[in-house]
DNA sequence: TTAACATCCTGTAGCAGGTACAGAGTCAAG
DNA sequence: CTTGACTCTGTACCTGCTACAGGATGTTAA
């Protein structure tokens, strides 16, 4: 019943640095400790930390989470606020695909320029690229993480 | 015809040390300097921030960047690499787009769990992201920002 | 001339969300 | 008693910047 650190990344599919992180930031309570200092963790965390890779992989940042958290912790008698947070989300991802295909638009017009693979030094792609016309900094400084 | 860094900036759109970051990076060679070592940059470098900026806006990494500058340095006879590369990271965008739409979908699902909002401690949201049913880690371990 | 202010310099720390060590301690098996 | 697998704490690294601190330099007004 009892799991070592090892074993709760191995049943959770993630890394022993990752629940050593969450822990230090307050997403998972600090957990008990064997004589020789080794953490021993019970279902409850392992539950927990099975609901924040859940919401890891539907790619919802540590403050959401730590949100989502605290009502799993005091539910209320209404969920609105989970509506809430979760509708906020959905846009946050709607958005970025938005500009993603935007972008995959611009980036297939700048392919257009070279389809002979012959130009060379007159290669229009890195001609277009030195070039300040077609971007307005759309995409610098707005939020929203890249694509790699 | 000599400009200093602040110039260079407001021209290009950028911070001042976003500029310096560059030059660090190896992105931007070393500029000249001043009796009072201040930097000073000509339109050479000017053209070449644009590229960069221009490439940023096109979300692709530094390291992209890096190739395509010396494509751009040491031109070649023709531009197959150049396309190449414009190609990958065409397909890392897809890729995103992809991954952010099936992504969305979850989200929905899960929203559809709780339209009422008076659930309360049976909220079937809270209750959904506890299992481990419906994510096989699809999100997790993959290269690819957020949508933050 | 001098003070105030803008701009520049280098260097360092911080963001998210981890990952990847180093160097030391703990534990079970042979 | 040693080997090997695991754990501990603490720190540095990743990307692509951004934001200072603390000091030097340059420009303008009184």
């Amino acid at each position: 019943m009892e799991l070592k650190i090892g074993e709760l990344a191995k049943r959770s599919g993630c890394l022993v640095e990752t629940i050593r992180f969450y822990e230090k930031e307050g997403l998972l309570p600090h957990a008990a400790r064997s004589q020789g200092n080794f953490r021993l963790y019970g279902e409850e965390h392992s539950e927990r930390l099975q609901f924040i890779r859940h919401c890891r992989s539907l790619d919802m940042t540590l403050d959401e989470i730590r949100d989502l958290l605290k009502f799993r912790d005091v539910p209320q008698d209404n969920c609105s606020e989970v509506n809430l947070l979760l509708d906020k989300h959905i846009g946050h991802v709607a958005d970025r695909i938005t500009e993603l295909k935007a972008l995959e638009k611009q980036l297939k017009n700048l392919r257009g320029l070279c389809q002979t693979s012959e130009a060379g030094k007159d290669c229009g792609i890195l001609q277009n690229l030195a070039t300040t016309e077609g971007f307005e900094a759309t995409n610098l400084g707005s939020h929203g993480g890249g694509c790699h």
